[in-house]
DNA sequence: TTCTTTGTTCAGTCATTATTGAACAAACTA
DNA sequence: TAGTTTGTTCAATAATGACTGAACAAAGAA
């Protein structure tokens, strides 16, 4: 029940930490800059906010973290963490490690991280490859300009495919 | 041009392209599944609907559509048209075209409609190379953890900013 | 001029999803 | 036993964004 992986540099605490107060700019813990950054980022990729904050708090912080440290670093709801944490999780992004005598959840960045994101993008289009070659199925075949447009995107879906698939080799495993 | 959206289902037999209408299940035209699933499909990746029902649309129907007509077989509003159009305009994947006598604003799937896709990924990701660059350089020295790990994001960024580059060379003209 | 056609913009509505507090269960502690 | 800590689930709220109708402007037709 000890969470003595303090960091090297707690944040969200003390008063110079600081983000906006009464119309003037503050002067900002970069690691805090960075961990909003990738919440916002996350935003425009369309996941939630909170899931790439989690992700650049790691980033900052590697080590294991336990999930209330998190909740209370990051200043959300117990309910977020666990709702975020899993699905990152499920990613393959961070993964949760137990600690002998602890019953509290710790979380860690995953060894490779980022390769899961490669294989979700792959996902995506191989399942736009399935859409493809269903459609050129069912599609009558006298639609010959149609099945020509068809043959072009699967083209190129192919070589995308291809092309990340031996980018996710030369990465690592 | 000729856009009937009833077609022979004799084809279809047991499949499961259905629609609910009136009480009872209705085998759909296969184009109009595969316009709808783009639809659907785009809504996964974060896009409007209705601009990969566009999308689907040039696909199976590729020539000049007038802004009109989109609306008509779309059943959209023209002002969904006139954003998601002019949005898919942008990114370079359909294009205006203007017909002689005619004040009509036609559109057309552009030349390589695909490649627009992996720019815009670039795009991303160049995104987050630069605020890993920010966060490099505004993250003290000291914390060697932190500048290893954000080493090991850019590293990646860098193998797959790479990576789609060549893509884009070997699918481009 | 006035009327029609065409596309855009904007305010408002609707749908979806992120986030939370609270209730809950499981597992430990005393 | 009762009380505590921990994480999950769920109902409700908040926030975001897609979509539309209506107002509008531009441009042609009458």
């Amino acid at each position: 029940m000890e969470n003595s992986f303090k960091n090297d540099d707690s944040f969200l605490s003390e008063e110079t930490d600081h983000v906006w107060r009464s119309g003037q700019e503050q002067a900002v813990d970069p690691t805090v800059r960075f961990i909003e950054q990738m919440g916002i980022h996350a935003q425009g990729d369309g996941a939630p906010r909170i899931a790439g904050r989690i992700m650049g708090y790691f980033i900052v912080h590697g080590g294991p973290v336990s999930f209330a440290q998190l909740a209370q670093e990051l200043q959300v709801s117990r309910a977020s963490i666990s709702t975020n944490a899993r699905t990152l999780s499920d990613l393959g992004m961070i993964e949760k490690v137990s600690r002998p005598g602890d019953r509290q959840d710790y979380y860690q960045l995953a060894d490779t991280p980022y390769l899961r994101m490669i294989e979700s993008y792959l996902l995506r289009m191989r399942a736009m490859q399935d859409l493809l070659q269903k459609a050129d199925e069912s599609i009558p075949n006298h639609m010959h300009a149609t099945h020509g447009r068809l043959a072009q995107m699967r083209h190129f879906f192919e070589a995308a495919v291809k092309s990340n698939e031996q980018l996710l080799k030369d990465l690592g495993q």
